[in-house]
DNA sequence: CGCTCTATTGATAAACCTCAAATACAGTGG
DNA sequence: CCACTGTATTTGAGGTTTATCAATAGAGCG
């Protein structure tokens, strides 16, 4: 059974930091408080009032979203040296999304004024900032789009395509993806049920695909994974 | 007929400006260049390399986004005093949408090096956009929720609804949403077919929530449609 | 070995799309 | 003012996709 492997990461290396000297990076980490999660800790919930954002040192965190009845969908995954709630702190808002760790995870932890000050002192952070939430509205606008516009497995390909260029490791068989992903998760992550997914899955694991297990995927043919996910 | 009512607007209330001196807005403002927009004029295209950024004066902007089959959505309508394309320019991106005119539009341009100088010059204005941004991503998530988990009954209420809070006016029926919108376009912004948006418009003008004509919505119970939205 | 959580699979039903055809509406030019 | 044309809209019938429900099997853990 193939366990994560640990991911070397530094702060210093986050997209957040382009731009500013190591000696900077320093000192910001220090006025960061960390925090450390164990699985199904939550970090923060939907609806509380944004106080802080948060850098992911190690670990992944789900971000989820839930409708009115309680219905789930699952936004995205924060894998290291991704900043979360960066904007809604800004903004004196509640969180618009819960956030899960999945697994051991450390982050570092800024309050507003932090923030503020930090942006102030170091406009490229500002910048920098602006580039990573373009890149993740970039990511829902697509998401919308095909949800929108495309067929259920369609979109189950694309998921599994997704998740395994953020968090794909190269083994014998293919790529595995190294975060746990029930079909359940798969499913909220898709915007389908977890029998469309099942049933899905057991189709390509007979065409050689995938091979999956409990709570894991192996992308053993991206190639066609892809062509299906354009053409259908 | 009601005809769109001609909006009273000035750059400095603009968003984009809070925290600079009317004086310093007038000075962004000259360094801009204009464009006049007919209906159906293409401002940008999906997939042209991203050199400016735009604040629309007057008209409105029909934002879209298409996939590989050339199936379209509706990802936004730009209203005056909005800002778009601002965050692409600085990635060096292809714009990740289309927009278009859909009446007489006039919006100031301004290219890459003139935002950045901008931002460097008055970072409240990065903060600003940040703020912007993030309303627009939680926009698209709640959307993409809605999507996921709703029905398209419902999902075409929230359309109109939101639509309503954007471009909607009094008038003695109920409020009339001062945006040209074909059946299409509707289906386009909830995530269905004409057919389908005909078919529940038809049902509601019964019950009486709605009046619409051609390419015209006027909402006369919007209690009515918010209690539906939420319980389907 | 038993408990719990996850996954599979079949049968059924509901929601929604697609296609086809008819109707209504606005604008244009005679 | 009216006929004509090009859209927009409505409505019905039929089919497909996908969700739902139910029951079973499998995996991991103590």
């Amino acid at each position: 059974m193939a366990t994560n492997p640990q991911i070397s990461y530094s702060p210093h290396r986050s997209e957040v930091f382009k731009g500013l000297t190591g000696e900077q990076v320093a000192n910001l980490v220090k006025e960061g408080r960390r925090i450390k999660l164990e699985p199904k800790n939550i970090l923060f919930h939907q609806g509380d009032p944004a106080k802080n954002c948060f850098l992911v040192n190690r670990g992944r965190l789900k971000l989820t979203k839930l409708n009115e009845q309680g219905k789930e969908v699952i936004l995205r995954y924060i894998v290291p040296g991704e900043l979360t709630a960066a904007t809604a702190v800004l903004k004196n808002w509640a969180y618009p999304v819960t956030a899960e760790a999945i697994e051991e995870t450390d982050v570092i932890v800024w309050d507003k004024p932090a923030m503020m000050q930090l942006m102030r002192r170091y406009p490229d952070i500002a910048i920098n900032l602006l580039g990573i939430i373009l890149e993740r509205i970039d990511d829902v606008q697509n998401r919308y789009l095909e949800v929108c516009t495309e067929h259920v497995d369609q979109r189950i390909a694309r998921s599994l395509l997704r998740l395994m260029r953020r968090a794909g490791s190269k083994t014998p068989e293919g790529i595995h993806i190294d975060i746990p992903l029930s079909r359940q998760n798969i499913a909220d992550y898709s915007g389908t049920t977890l029998y469309t997914v099942s049933r899905t899955l057991s189709a390509w694991e007979k065409k050689g695909w995938i091979q999956s297990g409990r709570e894991q995927i192996i992308v053993t043919d991206p190639h066609a994974l892809v062509q299906f996910s354009e053409t259908g």
